[in-house]
RNA sequence: GGCCUGGUAGCCAAGCGGGAAGGCAGCGGUCUGCAAAACCGCUAUUCGCCGGUUCAAAUCCGGCCCAGGCCUCCA
């Protein structure tokens, strides 16, 4: 039974989806008027999480990630370039896939673009006009928060305290409340960026892109939506707002949050000029796996603090974990020990309990860390055997599609360095020392590590 | 000002009423021809501080301190 702390209701609550066995997912993607950062990535990182382990947990899962490639920064990047808005996103969306691949994050099954969704956002529009939800103010359309009476329920906001923020759009001004939202900004020519539609000449407002691409995918009512914690106020308020209003129904019943990643321990954002891109980490040469397994490994509701060191730390982890499952290539003997199934069971029961609590990650690594420690002990007695080595490494295989910090390298060796193992192997047993640690240096210069174990001698690159 | 989160060993991080998980780093040992890997042991009488409740609190309550977030675009 898995259970998710749902912002809505302030609980973790049991997950039952609306159709059995299936689950319409819809996670907020980047505005591509730049590079992400890994701050960002985090976000993505845990929906990745989630993504993976609903499938590992038997549902079909549908998920869209959006995509906003048309607000204030992408249109003056693009100016700025003097390129068009299309020419410029493209490119970063471009990056952000990469980026997303060496992360490893699976793709979702839709990534729709604001930009091409403008029809979909009118019809929601038009709908609320004709309810009585939005107005026409000065050629833009906004949304009246004083006739939706359940505003704030997302967040916990009260209308009657919000500060109202120093910095005001000039059409902002034109509002009848200044708490309602822009569904509709009215063209300005000098943006160059435009839709001639039945609701007038302009562009979309940013929440309103949302609502139209999770309903057009996903239906009126789905599953679970999310984000990160700063996006709880105001953009997911006003999604359910302008959904809801439109609709009648509930729009989402699950909404996952995830906090901020700091560095320093402030939070990591472009404005502060205090971020990492995955580009800069990539190229002081961390390994993405590493990147991946640092911000996977904290529970995804608490702050984590990022740092170089911590960084590095995860990378020992997950180098020594590759290396305990690339060292299981090796067993000689034909016995089979019974008890490691059993405890690759334990290991599987609380790798799932724990990940079922609202993907409590940190306990449920440790049940796997639990089992390598067992496993170890049975090889270094000699109570190993080749079917052993099967199961533990299908069971790795296993989790990986929920972890994917596995890095399975085409390994091979030329013949001349498999015969310089054989020969220094001989000399071994010739017990001509000297020749063999002359092999074993020679080797270590190439990169290649050897290891004498009860089994045989067994080799790593570096 | 309102709302919210975190403060657990050198670092990262679980636990949220009754034995302080796990990872990384370090030290000592076992194994090994030597290494490497692995294993064993050690590394928090104590969980930001002060009170309270309780037979019993890191865990509940009250107060305080520190750090951070949201209330404006933001993952």
């Amino acid at each position: 039974m898995i259970k998710f702390y749902n912002t809505l209701t302030k609980r973790k609550e049991e997950f039952s989806p609306i159709e059995e066995k299936i689950v319409k997912l819809y996670t907020c993607g980047p505005t591509v008027y730049d590079l992400a950062h890994i701050g960002n990535f985090r976000a993505y990182v845990f929906e990745d999480l989630l993504y993976r382990y609903l499938e590992f947990r038997g549902y079909k899962v549908i998920r869209v990630m959006n995509i906003t490639d048309v607000d204030d920064k992408t249109i003056n990047g693009a100016k700025s370039k003097g390129i068009s808005l299309r020419e410029y996103t493209d490119r970063y969306i471009k990056i952000f896939i990469e980026d997303m691949e060496r992360l490893r994050l699976k793709k979702p099954d839709y990534m729709p673009r604001a930009t091409e969704h403008i029809n979909e956002m009118v019809e929601i529009i038009k709908k609320l006009l004709k309810k009585g939800y939005a107005y026409y103010k000065d050629g833009s359309i906004y949304f009246s928060i004083s006739k939706f009476p359940s505003y704030g329920k997302l967040s916990g906001i009260d209308l009657s305290s919000i500060k109202v923020g120093a910095r005001v759009d000039k059409d902002e001004y034109e509002k009848e409340d200044v708490k309602d939202f822009v569904l509709w900004k009215k063209v300005k020519e000098e943006e160059g960026v435009w839709w001639d539609t039945e609701i007038g000449r302009g562009r979309p407002g940013w929440h309103i892109e949302c609502s139209a691409m999770s309903m057009k995918y996903l239906g009126e009512s789905f599953d679970i939506h999310t984000g990160g914690v700063d996006n709880i106020f105001p953009h997911h308020e006003n999604e359910i707002a302008q959904s809801e209003a439109a609709t009648g129904k509930k729009f989402v019943n699950y909404w996952l949050h995830c906090a901020h990643l700091l560095v320093n321990g402030e939070k990591m954002s472009k404005s502060k000029g205090n971020f990492y891109t995955l580009r800069d980490l990539l190229n002081k040469g961390y390994n993405p796996i590493a990147i991946r397994y640092l911000l996977l490994s904290t529970h995804y509701r608490d702050p984590l603090n990022f740092t170089e060191n911590s960084l590095k730390q995860a990378e020992n982890t997950v180098k020594n974990y590759n290396e305990f499952y690339r060292g299981l290539n090796i067993c000689g003997y034909e016995k089979y020990n019974p008890e490691i199934k059993k405890e690759i069971e334990k290991a599987k029961e609380g790798f799932i309990e724990y990940l079922d609590d609202d993907l409590n990650i940190s306990p449920a690594l440790s049940s796997i860390f639990s089992l390598i420690k067992k496993v170890n002990i049975f090889f270094s007695k000699g109570e190993f055997g080749r079917d052993n080595v099967k199961e533990v490494r299908e069971f790795i295989e296993d989790i990986d599609k929920v972890l994917c910090i596995i890095e399975k390298k085409e390994e091979s060796l030329s013949e001349d360095i498999l015969n310089l193992i054989k020969e220094r192997e001989k000399a071994r047993k010739e017990k001509d020392y000297k020749k063999a640690d002359e092999i074993r240096n020679v080797l270590k210069e190439k990169g290649i590590m050897l290891e004498d174990t009860p089994y045989g001698t067994r080799w790593k690159k570096n």
